[in-house]
DNA sequence: GTTGAGCGTT
């Protein structure tokens, strides 16, 4: 298809990585390729997305398979309106062509001899601090999201609670009670409703409310939720036959 | 559903 990185990386080491950044988070390789493909040989697209969400990060390489193009394609696409947002070509600080960078010939992605005045403001190169190795990363990577984390944070923990909170199910001693005598139409299986997540979620996510010195009453306080019994006695027996 | 400095693989 024409979706790059389906394989992975392309056995390619001659290549040269072009980081593409500012781009919306709607923009995929498919929408950069034909960009970067009319100014060079692109021979792979790739944009890093959350694992998780899937969403893009905002930022995607380029592969190219020459450098003249490769930077061509940065002076031509560098700053280039795309999806509504200016997205910023620059060379990739890691990669195959990283080698190259590091060797102490730094290719110049954008050679300030074009002196091109652009609304942009003059962001600092990467070779201007590359001296700070890949610690300075961690430092990015931390400040990279900083109204975003509140969400990600959110989010990944509720669904990564409620993943733990399957193995709640219903006892074995409900499911012998009821067995098969469940009509699976009605029974929806162990299927809990939103209420239940933010009960729970709630109660279970907000350690203020609750004194961490102490947690008798919890034992003495027969929780009706994460009884199973509870459930039992919700579906009432007497109501197990519905009219179908 | 959101957000916007940065550097990469399902």
């Amino acid at each position: 298809m024409s979706r790059f990185g389906r394989s992975g990386p392309p056995p390619i080491r001659d290549t040269y990585s072009l980081l593409v950044l500012n781009i919306t988070f709607r923009t995929t390789a498919d929408d950069l390729f034909p960009l970067f493909d009319k100014y060079g040989e692109v021979v792979d697209i790739y944009i890093p997305r959350d694992r998780r969400t899937g969403d893009s990060r905002g930022f995607a390489f380029v592969r190219y398979k020459y450098e003249d193009e490769a930077q061509k394609a940065v002076d031509r696409l560098d700053g280039k309106l795309v999806d509504g947002r200016e997205i910023m070509v620059q060379f990739a600080k890691y990669g195959p062509n990283a080698e190259r960078i590091n060797k102490g010939r730094i290719v110049e992605p954008v050679p300030r001899s074009r002196g091109r005045s652009r609304s942009r403001s003059p962001r600092r190169r990467y070779r201007d601090d590359y001296r700070d190795d890949y610690r300075d990363r961690d430092y990015r990577r931390r400040s990279r999201s900083r109204s975003r984390d509140r969400y990600t944070r959110d989010r990944y923990r509720e669904r990564d609670y409620r993943r733990r909170s399957r193995s709640r199910s219903y006892s074995p001693d409900d499911y012998k009670k009821h067995g098969r005598d469940r009509s699976p139409s009605r029974s929806r299986s162990r299927s809990y409703s939103p209420d239940d997540y933010k009960r729970r979620g709630r109660d279970s996510a907000s350690p203020a409310s609750r004194s961490p010195s102490r947690s008798p009453p919890r034992k003495a306080s027969p929780s009706p939720e994460k009884s199973p019994v509870r459930r039992n006695d919700d579906r009432s027996p007497r109501s197990r036959s519905p009219s179908t």
